[in-house]
This record gives C-alpha cells, structure tokens and sequence, in this order.
DNA sequence: ACCTGAACACCGTTCAAGT
DNA sequence: ACCTGAACACCGTTCAAGT
C-alpha cells in the first residue's frame, strides 16, 4: 500500500513525505477531524495526489501507524542488546509509551483504525513481535516476569497505556497507569 | 441537558425513550457510523425530533455514557455493603468491566468523546467517585491495596480496560489486561 | 409543546483534463 | 507516471410549516 514498490520518481517521493508530515502535524493538531483537503493543502499538493497514495483517509493513518511501529522495532531490538533482561521488559515498555507521547496522530490512529485495516503492518507487527517475544521469555528465565505472560498480550497492554494517554487529561495519568501494569507484571 | 428538568409529555417521553434505545442499538452494530437519520428512523421519529432531545451526536453518546454511569454507582454501592473489603476494589473493577464488555455503544462514546463534552456527567462522576474511594481507602487499611494509589486513577485504570476492550479481538485479551492491573494493584 | 422532513453545509472521494 | 481541482455523494444539522 504505502509500500515503495518501485521507486518513486523524485518529484513523487517528495510529495509522498510531505504528505506523511503534513498529515501528522495536523492530526496532532486537530485530532479525527482534520480535513484531507487541508492535509493535501499544507503539503502543498491538489488532494487527488494525496488520494493517489492513500486510497482512503484511514489508510492515511494506518502509514502513520507503520512508521512508528518501525521505530518500536529499532528501540526494542536496541533495549535488548544493551538491557539487564530483569528489567528490559518494563524498559521497552517505557520507552514505546514515552515515543508515542507526544504523536497524537499515533494515538488517534490507535483509537479510530479497525483492526481490519492493518494488513499492511502484519510485517512489522511480525518483526517487532519477535523481539518483544525474547525480551519476555528472557525476563521470564530470570524471574522477573510473571511467567503466565503470553507475549501476545504485549499489544493490549500497550494499547491500554496509549488509550490512557489519549483520555485521560492529566499526563501524569497514564505513566501511573503504565506502573501498574508494570507492578502487575513481576511474578507472585 | 438531557435531564428532565420538567416532565415531558407522555408522547415525548416515549419518544425520548425509543431516541435511546435505537441509538444504543445501532451503535452497537454499526459503530461511530451510525446514522442520525437511521438512529431517528429506527425509533419511529423524524430527525428533527431526535435533534430537538440532543442537539447534537456527540450530545447523545453522551447520554449513553451517563446511563451506564449511574448503573456503575449502584455496582460499585452493592459491592461496598456485601464484599468483604480486602478485594471490594477488584470485585468493582471486574463488575464493571462485565457490564461495559456488551455495550458497544458506551465503549465508543468512551474513545469518542472529548473530555469538554463531560459536563452533564460530572455529578453522576462525583457520586460514583465518593464510593470508590472509600472503597480504595478501606482496602488500603486492610492492606490489601497498594498505599499509593489515589481515587482519581480508578478512571484512567477502567478507561484503560474499556479501549482494551474495544481494540483487541480476543475476548480473553481485556480479562488478561485487567488482571496484570490488578495483580499491580496489591502492595509491595 | 412537540413533531416532521426537505434543504443546507461540510467534507471524504472520484474523475476528466492536463503535464 | 503523476498532478490538479471541480464535481459528486454522504451525512450531520437546521428550520419553516404543521399539530
């Protein structure tokens, strides 16, 4: 979908990334409702290009999804290599709740996108998932982590701090939210 | 705004009636997508009546969440006169979330309402909120609830719970997100 | 007081014409 | 190949007319 299939010629490359960059300032800015025409305007584009790439508003979202979640994978797999395993778990967790913090867009995109609309991040949903599932079984070997945690579970309970953080006013809400589950995490 | 400031004519209150019956129903099926047109139709209205009760859509989500607001004080008033303290929090908690898991509707009034829109809930939010926090506050006596936890989180934790809820297929992912949060909820 | 539904406005999406 | 933007469709909201 937003894959680069063939290469873009130049002129389309740039508009494709102004796009991306205009569509996240203003969904960060004005939550669902940010209008396509504006989103094509501030990219300097007629809106029919911005449907040329996106066929759909929420296929829009769905590539602000995917380039966070590469970034996820960067930081997971960069936690694991540097982290004691008692504590890498809560770490990564950390650090994803701490990137997603300040991309609204993300968050919205969380909130609005059926879970129908993923097919193109399975990928890197899959890559991701690898490394969070070492991550887990490492800290399960050590006895950090409650050894009834199913790596599955990593998505809903993410997802769980990220609709939080979306919700709840007080930003301090979600990181004690996020305790929580962290506290619920450790074994016994 | 929705409360009955004067009574209404018997024809109206049915009318109100039937406005919030369709509109739970249809937005169970169908999602934010649902329809003002269908939700008036459905009920045996014209549109302009519906908009006559909740000028707007948002305005009606909104009276879906407080119904199910003040079902949650009477839960939360029978669990604190039956349960034994020592897991009265867990007890709500769960109950709760049961009641929340069929309702479609509340769970997208929830992830879809700005929190501006909130006002005509705020009483029922303040009743609902001097029983759970006695009911927090006892259990910590107890010792059966960590010391840190202030009543202002139970929102966040459900809220928490309930996108879960919604975003994640697996019916048994939300049970296992809860049940982290509350195992992070006891002491040490 | 309350009801109705045609008309209006807004915004997502399409498509004919252009380079 | 890719771009543009006017036109279309859909749906939330309004309001003049009716009881």
């Amino acid at each position: 979908m937003t894959t680069a299939q063939r290469p873009l010629r130049a002129d389309a490359r740039r508009n494709l990334e102004r796009i991306l960059a205009s569509a996240r300032t203003l969904f960060a800015e004005r939550g669902v409702h940010a209008q396509m025409e504006d989103i094509a305007a501030r990219a300097g584009v007629g809106v029919g290009t911005l449907y040329r790439r996106f066929p759909t508003k929420e296929s829009l979202m769905t590539a602000l999804v995917r380039e966070r979640f590469q970034e996820f994978t960067v930081i997971a797999a960069e936690v694991e290599s540097t982290c004691d395993p008692a504590d890498a778990l809560a770490t990564v967790m950390r650090r994803h709740a701490e990137v997603v913090e300040d991309d609204a867009a993300f968050q919205l995109a969380m909130m609005d996108l059926a879970s129908l609309h993923w097919e193109g991040i399975e990928q890197d949903k899959a890559a991701l998932g690898a490394i969070v599932r070492r991550i887990i079984e490492r800290g399960q070997e050590v006895g950090a982590v409650r050894p009834d945690l199913r790596f599955e579970d990593y998505g809903a309970l993410m997802c769980s701090t990220t609709a939080t953080m979306h919700f709840i006013e007080d930003k301090s809400g979600w990181r004690r939210q996020q305790e929580v589950l962290l506290a619920g995490l450790r074994p016994d």
